[in-house]
RNA sequence: GGAGAAAUGGCAGAGUGGUCGAAUGCGGCAGUCUUGAAAACUGUUGAGGGUCACACCUCCGGGGGUUCGAAUCCCUCUUUCUCCGCCA
């Protein structure tokens, strides 16, 4: 969420800004500024009304302690008055704000400066590739063929038992994912990350928190009954963890990674580009997230970027960097860097990890703070990234690592699978 | 799931209708003393809004109510603890 405070000061950036989005905020805007106005107007005169009555009600204390009972009475006659207007106010108030709120909830975060202006995914930038795209035999399989060549995933059984989307991974297919969550987790907590396992249900709080609520609700799958929602992506309870926080400036930065399945309705996309491990209803991540310093988290950001590289160069897989455009870039994000894995048999890049600054557009809504070397109390910085989302870097293994004896293991990865081949 | 008790500042813990934003202790910060440190002593120490700065307003788990006035009384929700039942 946006910060009204700044916005009243520096509203053309903002214009300026979200123009980037292809979005014309200025009428918006102003209507943010004039219900804050009127917000404020609201409170201003509620707290006189509140100051009179709170002096009337002393009074009326002391003139009691006296017996000046008669003089009591007639101070309590007055303050009807001031109930009813203060009620009055309080609801204007309340109102206002509630506008507000609302208001701010359409705007997405503003872009970075270096996010390249752009409408949809073709605009975004490409800031980097590395690894070779390796040649493959003739009749090269797709990984929904090679899963099924090798009996490493199950997808009607997974139709049979939940529905589509929801692949039962099985034997060496079931390792080899288990060895890439150990493997990830490994990396990530050896570069100074802390381990978390976090709850797979979030409430409603949480789901605002991080901004999944209340725009994206067809997203998550809600559990009615108990009116908790399964979590689209560990970053909603590990940052929520950390919801209402007023940190210490020495606290900074706090790095967390967590692998969490994950839920995601995928409401409306179905077709062939979804086939196979391309996208699922539900799938494994591991996750990192950071809270910064607000004069640190580029740093940290590009950090992070460094550190998904590290990764991929490991598992040898070609992969390439996108800066998104302000028409990709998602809701809460001021910058996104995407990590795409070059997908051989299928010939297509798929996205197999995103890093994200949020800046303080999460920790607005989370009323996450800390207070600085000047004894201030700021909202910190909040950011996180996929290092890794398993399907793609699976499917990719799966492709790009096929040979006529069958498909061989990343050589990082053998230790944690105990294999060296699939065949 | 049943019965009971509780929720107060960083922590512990007073406070049952008015002078309580809240005693006291610990912790934190500053100072005195000391070559330095410890101890001791003195002072200071919650958050948000608002203001040039004050004033002023709000917050004692969340929400609602009674009252001129609520940390204190009532309703409700949540959480924690104790006992019983069930259970991976």
């Amino acid at each position: 969420m946006l910060q009204v405070t700044d916005i009243r000061e520096n509203k053309d950036k903002y214009v300026k800004a979200l123009a980037k989005r292809g979005i014309d905020a200025n009428s918006v805007l102003d209507e943010v500024l004039k219900v804050d106005e009127a917000r404020r107007s609201a409170q201003g005169q509620l707290d006189e009304v509140l100051a009179k009555s709170n002096s009337y009600s002393k009074e009326i204390g002391k003139l009691f302690k006296s017996g000046e009972v008669q003089k009591a009475n007639e101070l309590k006659e007055e303050t009807t008055q001031l109930k009813e207007s203060s009620k009055q106010l309080n609801e204007q108030m309340l109102a206002e704000a509630e506008k507000l709120q609302q208001l701010l909830y359409t705007l997405p975060n503003i872009p970075n400066d270096l996010v390249p202006a752009g409408t949809d995914e073709d605009d975004n930038e490409e800031i980097f590739s590395e690894g070779e795209v390796p040649k493959l035999m003739e009749g090269a399989l797709p990984h929904w063929e090679l899963a099924k060549k090798y009996d490493l995933i199950d997808f009607e059984l997974g139709v049979k038992v939940t529905g589509a989307g929801f692949p039962v991974y099985k034997g060496k297919g079931a390792r080899l994912q288990r060895a890439l969550i150990t493997y990830f987790l490994d990396k990530n907590t050896s570069a100074g990350y802390t381990e978390y396992q976090v709850p797979l249900l979030v409430n409603e709080a949480s789901g605002l928190g991080t901004g999944q609520l209340p725009d994206k609700e067809g997203q998550m799958y809600h559990v009615g009954v108990d009116d908790l929602y399964l979590i689209p992506t560990s970053e909603v309870p590990v940052t929520n963890m950390f919801r209402g926080n007023l940190l210490n400036h020495a606290d900074l930065p706090i790095t967390c990674t967590g692998y969490t399945p994950c839920f995601r309705r995928e409401a409306g996309s179905y077709g062939a580009h979804v086939r196979g491990l391309n996208r699922l209803h539900q799938f494994d991540k591991v996750e990192l997230v950071r809270i910064e310093h607000p004069d640190k988290s580029y740093e940290a950001l590009d950090g992070m970027v460094e550190h998904v590289k590290d990764i991929l160069r490991e598992l040898k897989l070609p992969y390439r960097i996108l800066r998104l455009c302000g028409g990709d870039l998602g809701f809460t994000a001021a910058l996104t860097y995407d990590f795409e894995v070059f997908s051989t048999a299928q010939d297509r890049w798929l996205e197999i990890s995103s890093v994200s600054n949020f800046e303080t557009f999460q920790a607005n809504r989370l009323k996450l703070r800390f207070k600085d070397t000047d004894g201030k109390n700021k909202l910190a910085h909040t950011l996180n990234g996929s290092a890794l989302a398993l399907p793609r870097v699976l499917a990719g293994i799966l492709e790009n690592y096929q040979t006529e004896e069958g498909i061989k293991i990343p050589e990082v990865l053998v230790p944690y699978c105990g294999f060296d081949i699939i065949n």
